[in-house]
DNA sequence: GGTGCATAGTTGAATCGTAAACTAAAGCAG
DNA sequence: CTGCTTTAGTTTACGATTCAACTATGCACC
């Protein structure tokens, strides 16, 4: 049976080499392609990402959801109380948490309905919409403030040294750089639309 | 306007202690309680790390839509690839993966559907199910990776130093850890069930 | 001042994920 | 064996997210 890891080259003789040549064979037959594949520490670095990511996502929000809350709609929240006003326009909310302007649109109806937001046009622009925490959201966020700290310092903070905790900062900010300074969508080139 | 700030204390002189008392005040009138909010360093890198981990999240996975899989089914084909024989049960795979058991039934369901895996009963154990891997998948597969991990390099492995991809993986291997020895459900004690 | 294109945001359908109830087989105590 | 509890996995219904199409405003340029 021949093993296909995702990542390292079938043989781990290989696997110190960050780059090299591999053979790889698909329906049109073999070919040869330069792929950097991971390297040992690499591969052993991104799977312990992927996978306390994870763990990550779903402990705080589980934490989250005891109290009424999903973090999406915790961090959307989260960030009209930081803004000036408690007011932020839809567009920059999407751009704050990460989330579709669909997205937000939606998130945004379900916090209406529960009157922790409000919708109000936009004064300067008319196709704008300024959304704007009203006091019972932000009386709910000091409550789950203090729920949710807790639980970032829990499964996050607190389990590991300060240093490495800045370290993993400084890291992920060099992500978060290189993600704005090279905002592309799926190269077409690259998207062969299933061509297996 | 009150500022709340969902971490820090609202007066920024405070910033550098990382525990102290602080007052919130909700429905019930004001409380003093001892929270420890997060110092603006912890600030800074968690916030760093939730931005950047939505992003990763979004360019990863946007970039395997566009060869017509998803990140999530593709950490379960690559997991079977991995496995002996390119089978494993169904919980290992959704211990694996970090997702609920209800959630791989309907993944792998879909997978089944497009002919890269096939389930069978389990041979020691009457209730299990074992997922197999087809050859079809194997050859999807070895196409998909060469992509995806292009992807990993661009948007996360190749955006940092070498020293700084190890430290966050030890960083997230001590997140992993943690959460493996603490598999606590969300404490009843700790939930109000909305009691604002 | 009208045409063309970009931007802001919404909508609705389809897909995906979650949560709780459910089936069925083990495991175990007596 | 019988009954009780746990474990494996599925199902169903519902809520959340995505995707593509759509409305409406702004903006540039001639």
């Amino acid at each position: 049976m021949h093993h296909v890891d995702p990542f390292r080259t079938p043989d781990p003789r290989d696997a110190p080499d960050p780059a090299r040549t591999v053979g790889v064979s698909w329906d049109h037959g073999p070919v040869a392609e330069t792929v950097r594949w991971l390297s040992e520490d690499e591969q052993s670095s991104w799977r312990a990402y992927l996978r306390a990511s994870r763990e990550l996502d779903a402990a705080l929000d589980r934490d989250l959801h005891c109290h009424g809350i999903s973090l999406s709609e915790y961090e959307l929240v989260s960030m009209l109380s930081e803004a000036d006003g408690g007011r932020l326009r839809m567009s920059a909310v999407a751009d704050l948490i990460v989330q579709s302007r669909s997205r937000v649109t939606h998130t945004a109806a379900r916090l209406e309905r529960r009157g922790w937001v409000a919708r109000r046009p936009a004064p300067d622009d008319g196709r704008g919409v300024v959304l704007e925490l009203t006091d019972e959201g932000r009386g709910a966020l000091e409550h789950l403030a203090v729920a949710h700290v807790e639980s970032v310092r829990r499964h996050f903070v607190d389990v590991m040294s300060p240093e490495l905790f800045r370290a993993l900062g400084e890291a992920m900010r060099a992500v978060d750089e290189a993600y704005d300074a090279d905002p592309t969508t799926p190269d077409p080139t690259q998207c062969p639309t299933m061509d297996a």
